[in-house]
DNA sequence: TAGATTGTTAATCGATTAACAATC
DNA sequence: TAGATTGTTAATCGATTAACAATC
């Protein structure tokens, strides 16, 4: 159980493990050593080391590490089997692919609502899931008290709905609008900027390494 | 000019102040310190006068920083207008998205093709653009040239298609396939993992800080 | 000029890497 | 047991913050 606070670093790294592990597990690996995963992964051996033991010690020594224990012990750190319940605001092209592409399933998350203000778009259905007018929000939140809300509108629309949501006791945030939300109190904030990536790219792209 | 190698945090911060300043711009501030800006990002000032003294002395003792010429310094520096030839392969619901919503000409790049094995979808159209069978990409790079490629494909396809893109002199990945690419040479990459960035946020939601 | 705020150096902080004793 | 590899402490590295002299 973690105890104390974890480092942001370590946390953001733990996904990644959780993934290289799963192709292992997959690929019927069953015991690996930390210089080993260190090749794969493109991090020292000494970091892997560092990292799972803020968590506990997973290891044994002479040996490694066994990959399906590693693998379930840092699905539990994340919750991946929390299933908390989650609504996505905003149907467009986004909200869209992400309800047909991502398994909220095996991320932690399970998607129970989609809400939009288009009337034209209320009414749809998503992946079997209705899209809902967004005036019912409260009033369905209150009925299934989800968790989570990805938020995939505009910028102006995010930052009047933020308070709303709030109210209706979500808790945590996974934002593609372009406001950026301050983890504030008991929330938990995701940020994500993919023009950011993309614009990180193209200084990579114009700023070419002195030769 | 950028002559020496900035640090990789730095770089990614860039983006962020671009958007802070370009809405300070549209907002009609012609002027701040690295004090207001600090306020409005949640960077120190110490920090905002480090990063941009990284590209050069763009502000005034006593005054601050002229808002629109710092913007359009940074602006430079990663090169927005550069607007790089780019082709997006795999038109799924991510690939239709990204093409409908990602405001290309104003982040360095310019989408000029778009691929797709499935037969379905080929000659269908997105944003003016038609979609194109992968096996036209050859062709297609070799009269075209472009120098960016956005991959919207499963991991296994991934894999696979790497090697041919870079041989049809492809400089940089925005890479949302699940298979890491290593950026080696000349080669840049932006491994985007969203299912990372979710269960990041699973962590958050299971793990409440210490009371 | 006086006040403000940068550019830049120095101090601190935190994260990564190296080393090695513990131990399977 | 001997060999291997962890867990963990110590050393290093790099990034952030603080401080202040330079200067508009």
């Amino acid at each position: 159980m973690p105890k104390s606070i974890v480092s942001s670093p370590v946390i953001k790294r733990l996904p990644r493990y959780f993934r290289f592990l799963g192709e292992l597990e997959r690929n019927g690996i069953v015991r690996i050593s930390s210089r080993e995963l260190s090749e794969r992964m493109g991090f020292t051996a000494s970091q892997i080391r560092q990292d799972l033991n803020c968590f506990g010690g997973f290891g044994q020594q002479g040996y490694g590490y066994n990959v399906p224990e590693l693998r379930a012990a840092i699905s539990r750190i994340l919750g991946i089997d929390a299933g908390n319940p989650t609504v996505l605001i905003g149907a467009g092209n986004l909200g869209k692919a992400l309800t047909v592409h991502m398994d909220f399933n095996k991320r932690g998350f399970k998607l129970i609502g989609i809400f939009d203000k288009d009337p034209q778009i209320c009414g749809t259905v998503i992946s079997e899931l209705p899209v809902m007018p967004i005036e019912k929000l409260e009033s369905f939140c209150e009925k299934n008290n989800p968790v989570c809300a990805i938020l995939c509108i505009p910028k102006t629309a995010a930052e009047k709905l933020i308070q709303r949501l709030t109210d209706c006791g979500i808790k945590a945030f996974w934002n593609f609008s372009h406001y950026d939300i301050r983890a504030v109190d008991g929330i938990v904030v995701e940020n994500v900027h993919l023009s950011d990536s993309l614009m990180t790219l193209a200084y990579g792209l114009n700023n070419p390494p002195e030769k």
